[in-house]
Formats: structure tokens, sequence, C-alpha cells
DNA sequence: CACACAAATTGATCTAGATCATGGATATAA
DNA sequence: TTATATCCATGATCTAGATCAATTTGTGTG
């Protein structure tokens, strides 16, 4: 069965990406992307040093851990999830990203990415090379206190995730995970309560610190006891407060 | 029977606190703080408007969770813990600073502050007011980068926790920490493999995602299979490659 | 210096969630 | 369309590390 059409769409539509050259004033992730509060003059500059990627497909990378560090990303479309390991192999879920939000700022202070970020379906980003963002950030101290606070925020949401990963249970991590997904869809202007997962229940496990069973095991008992409807990938939180009650 | 003093001393005279207006270039944490690559005007302004704090006794709070934002804080002498904490009380030891280190980046984004800050130990901090940090930052390109780069590390870091937090035994756990640990002292020119851990046992196991009971338990068996000399809270790493091959 | 309290160690037991195993559902490709 | 790989769900079993319990050691404080 294909699909059903009566939740959110997949983030593929959020960004206008009919052209390869939406400027930063007419795009619709503006308010929640980078360029918030600069003036004219300095989002035109901005706009000057930006390069529209093309699409990457499910499963791309669009950087690897090891490769030199050479641009930030915001993603414009669809979304990633990034990855990082262990020296002997196993791999570590460090975040899913969706469109506004940027990846590769845990590489700033380094010649080389410490992560590898993969799109999680059809997906497009806006990338920004580095050293001339520092360029023009010179004479932009807008455009550094918006890095500044990214970066911040991310290292918030950061400081969460350890605290679930290192004490919630396996259900309170799960309720935690959804309500946070719920949260960034509605700040895109989409459902709080009716989405799509994007990402592998095998992704959401690792990067909750479970066995996929564990998930697929807890999602059955979460619609079982009425909290959401599940279908494939299409969720819908039917009882937003005890999930929250859920969180610990 | 007192700790001896064989190993390297707590942090306490790392900086040079006789006087509590030592300058930013006379102050012997200069290349691992932030004034790193200012000129000599710059760092004149930067040093006014930095606040040399009295002593911080053990246990005694920098800023609480939900304090309202208003400096970062550079630790001088001494050591800190930040936490969270859930709805329902319980905490997550989310990071240990050290001299050079950066508290409270993580609220630049916010009115309030995520976490709590707790000293360890007799310790005592730079304060460096926000608002005033980024007047002084608009003609200081070199001033936001070096405070990016800070941000940026802190979360390259908090993402290899969330993958010991998530991917890692508690013996892998474990050997991590002590690694990371030696890295900073010697990053302090102290000694690599012989420190004293200003944190009690409960801290390191919260941190870590452990109960206190596993950290002591390991402990002992480290020290049986000679990897470790542990005396309360004077630590010897004696084999730091089996320690780093314990990592994962 | 001795009292009281907090931190650490060690052993015994228990359990949340991992791992193993199987079958069904979905997706991708030719 | 069928082949084939991957993903997902669910049951049975196992185990790493938590919890509980009892000492021991360390550490402020009058």
């Amino acid at each position: 069965m294909a699909q059903s059409n009566n939740v959110t769409p997949l983030f593929n539509d959020l960004a206008k990406i009919e052209h390869d050259h939406v400027a930063c004033q007419d795009c619709s992730l503006y308010r929640l992307c980078l360029p918030l509060g600069l003036h004219n003059n300095d989002l035109t500059k901005l706009d000057e040093i930006i390069t529209r990627s093309q699409n990457y497909k499910r499963g791309q990378s669009l950087f690897s851990e090891e490769n030199s560090f050479k641009s930030l990303y915001v993603v414009r479309s669809g979304s990633f999830k990034t990855t990082i390991s262990t020296s002997n192999g196993r791999e570590q879920v460090t975040g899913f990203y969706f469109p506004g939000e940027f990846i590769g700022l845990d590489a700033i202070h380094h010649e080389l990415y410490q992560s590898t970020a993969k799109a999680l379906e059809s997906s497009s980003v806006c990338e920004l090379p580095y050293d001339r963002l520092q360029e023009i950030g010179k004479e932009m101290p807008q455009l550094q206190i918006q890095l500044l606070t990214r970066l911040s925020k991310e290292l918030a949401g950061d400081k969460s995730l350890m605290l679930l990963l290192g004490k919630k249970t396996s259900k309170e991590k799960l309720a935690t995970y959804l309500l946070s997904l719920s949260k960034r869809f509605h700040d895109r202007g989409f459902s709080a309560t009716e989405f799509q997962l994007s990402m592998s229940r095998g992704d959401i496990a690792n990067h909750l610190g479970l066995a996929v069973e564990t998930v697929s095991r807890i999602f059955s008992r979460f619609q079982d006891e009425g909290l959401i409807s599940l279908d494939g990938k299409a969720i819908s939180l039917q009882e937003m407060d005890r999930l929250k009650a859920l969180c610990g």
C-alpha cells in the first residue's frame, strides 16, 4: 500500500526549490535560519557565498568523518542524520536535522569533520563555505551572534540528550523523542501531532541508546494504550498530555 | 591519613591568584583561554570587562538552572561540575570544567542558564558579562572566532560523550574517562599519568551513566589488573596503552 | 580528638533491556 | 511482476549492570 497522504508530507516541499537560486529573502525558511536580523545589504553578501546544492538521495553522504572541513550546511528540504563511530566500528546517531537546522557546527574548531552526515530521504542543503563566512562575518557582528546562538542551542540540546541517555528509561526516551520531533515540526508550520518519521526504527533506537526491538515493542505498547497511532512511518500523537507526563 | 603530596596538586595553584587582578597578558592560562590571538589593544579592552571572582568553596554554585543568564565564566583555578535535571528530580552531570575552560556556553541562546554549575573544590573564575562581551566583540572578529571555536569544541566533546553513553560498556566508559582527564591535565602542563580526581565516585558514575558501585568495582578491577593505582582521590595511570585499547 | 555523617568498597540478588530467533511486511531493482 | 534485501514486530531467553545490604574508610566540625 502506498503511503497515505492524510498526514504532513516529508519536508521535501518546505523550501521553495523550483529554482536553484531562491534568495535568502524569499526563502520560506528565513525566520528559522541564519539570516534572521540581517539588513538587506548584509543579506545580499551572505546570499553571494551560499551554494544551493543539488538533491541528495536517501543514504547519500553530505560529508564523512575525517573529510576535511570546508563548509557548514543548512538543511533546505528533507532530513539528515549524523553519526560518529568508535574505533572498533560501533556507531552512534548523534542527531537528526530538519529544514533550517545547521550541520557541521562541531567541526569548526578542527581541520576535519567529526561526524558523518547522511540524507534520510531526498534532501537539499545550502552550503556555507566557512572561510568566506568568517570573512564577511568580520563586518557583520549580527551574523556572528546568530552563529553563536545556533551553536549554543545545539549545545543545550545535546546536554538534554545526555540526560536522556544517562538517566531515562526506554519509555521515557521514546516519549521525549516523539515530543521533541513534534515541537520541531510545529516550529516549521506543520502539525504537532501528525507527521512522518523519515528515519528508520533502527536510527531512532541507536540515537536513544536502545535496541531496535525495544523501540518496536514500546511503539506497540504506546499504541495499545492509545497514546499514539502508527502506520508504517506515519505517526499521530493522540494524547500529548499523557506523553508529556511520560517524559520523566 | 593525609593526602600524600607525590602527585600533581589540584588546580588551586594553576593561575596566579595572589592578586585579584592578574591581567590576561600575565595569566598562566593565556594560551588555553579566550584571549589567544588578540592584539594588545583588544586584550586590554577584554581585560576591562572581566571580573575576577572571589573563591568558591566546595559545593558552592556559580549559577543554577533557571537563573537568568548574565555571564560566561572561565575557570581560573580549581574545578567545577555542571548538572541538569529531569522534572522529577533525577540529575545528570553534563560536564567537568578545569582551568581555562568555559562554563555557561549552552545558555547564550536563552534568557536562562540551562544547567547548574558547582565547585568541586576551592575554585575561582573569571566572569565575562555576555552583553559587554558582545559589545566589544563587534570590533574584534578574532574574539568572536575564539568563542565560536570554544563552542564548537565543546559540541564535539558532547557528541563523543553521546557515543560513550549510548554505545560503550562500563569498562570502556571508565577507561575513556580516565584518558580524557589525562589529556586535559597534560594540556595544562601537568602529568598525564598522575593526578587527583577532584570529583567524587558518585559524580563520575553519574556522568558516565553508571551506578557508583559499578565505578568502584571497575576501579578495583583496573587496579587488580595493574592498569591504574588508586589511593583515595589520587590516581596514577600505569598502563596508558592498555587503557587506550580498552576505550572501544 | 572524637563524634557524626558522607563517601567508598564489596558481596548478593534482581531486572530492564539486550540478544537471539522467527515470520511477516516493505521497498528496490530488473 | 517477481526476486531479494532490508525493515519491522513479537516471543523466548540471557546478562550487564542496577539495586539492596552491610562494612569500612574518610572528612569536616564542635
